[in-house]
DNA sequence: CTCCTAATTAACTGGTTAGTTAATTATAGA
DNA sequence: TCTATAATTAACTAACCAGTTAATTAGGAG
């Protein structure tokens, strides 16, 4: 009885908001996003934004905690599946491969966030990373002391990882661009799959992680 | 007697717009950075930005130019000291490396610029990371017809190399913090200094670099 | 000393932006 | 049906922004 079709939905109206702005954010960035052009693209008043999110800001960190908290999630629950270090691990890169992927403007939002030290929302990009980067660092240290992998530096194979991801995604038109005007002798990846990338990574990452003799 | 000290002299006061636009754009990036705080940044009237560089996008287009210039051309130059592929190698991660902890305006602006896809300079973006890759990639290439190193995806470690030094740069003041108020279990190398990364980093690849025998 | 030109300036413009406000409309509950 | 309140709107504002313009200044060549 309290779900009739509402022309008046707070909560409709909110995920509206949000689902657009965060298409918006992560074509633009922060700074060119324009809120009219958002109430444009969404069909609802300028003043709605305000109303929900009090300033473009709050909008803003609002996008970011939904955009983080749903990674760091479907991460998780992924994670949940596995028990050896060395699946748990794959589990990770493929599913961070898979979500970038599908998700796109994740990489945007989160190599802008980045590259300015958590300009707009310091805090909760703080946490959020901490708390995968917590998970991720407990795979390596677990897989070590069960004698799986050798010692490493959790911080630099995360980046590793983050950061070869990331950047596959959202230089994949570039890349795309390239392949067509370029000579072939230099081979861009432009036809891989993010799951054939994220193989390659994890295969990669194996090596790296093995025992010296 | 063509080098006097002048009070007006356009080829100064251009790079004195050119470093502190550097400064700016990395710090806000290109759609934050205002160019009347530009302009007080390096006490020249307004006006001298657009009498030297038409107009806001063709000084970013400058600045860009500038610094991918400087980073290909130190790479260059470090890179003709050495003829063994291994060598070139670690060269190149070095010599990025110091690059960019030297110049951390280096990576924000990369970074900012590669989420977008290059949206504000693509095709100088497009060009100065093609020579670049051209330069990494060969050096692998010759490494495996030499027999040092074993078959490779060349955009795959490239991006892996960049992505993790840009990270590590990008981030440490946000890492610094962290170590501050965190528990120590969890290590996010806010002590390492960049050599320090770019030895482990080097060392990792190494392994992958590996022929599987 | 005298021009000519390049460098520099203050003051301005038109457009855009985030954010506000006060009035209006729909809805749920009594 | 009435009413309190939550949702929605159009119209507004003040600040800021990239870019222009026309006038001024300094320096070098002759």
């Amino acid at each position: 009885m309290s779900k009739k079709i509402h022309k008046r939905d707070a909560e409709a109206s909110k995920a509206l908001i949000i689902s657009s702005a965060i298409q918006l954010f992560s074509q633009k960035g922060y700074a060119s996003a324009s809120m009219d052009e958002l109430a444009k693209l969404c069909g609802l008043n300028k003043a709605m934004v305000f109303y929900y999110f009090k300033n473009k800001k709050g909008l803003y960190e609002a996008v970011m905690a939904q955009v983080l908290e749903e990674i760091q999630q479907t991460i998780i629950e992924e994670n949940k599946k596995y028990t050896k270090p060395i699946e748990e691990l794959e589990s990770f890169i493929h599913t961070y491969a898979q979500f970038a992927c599908s998700h796109p403007y994740l990489p945007a939002l989160l190599l802008k966030e980045l590259s300015d030290s958590g300009a707009v929302v310091p805090e909760m990009l703080f946490s959020s990373m901490r708390q995968l980067f917590a998970l991720f660092s407990d795979i390596l240290k677990r897989g070590e002391s069960k004698g799986c992998f050798g010692a490493s530096k959790p911080m630099v194979f995360y980046f590793m990882i983050l950061g070869t991801l990331n950047l596959i995604v959202t230089t994949k038109p570039l890349r795309i661009e390239a392949s067509r005007k370029e000579d072939i002798s230099l081979d861009t990846c432009a036809k891989c799959d993010i799951d054939e990338i994220a193989d390659y990574l994890m295969k990669n990452i194996k090596k790296m992680l093995k025992e010296n003799k």
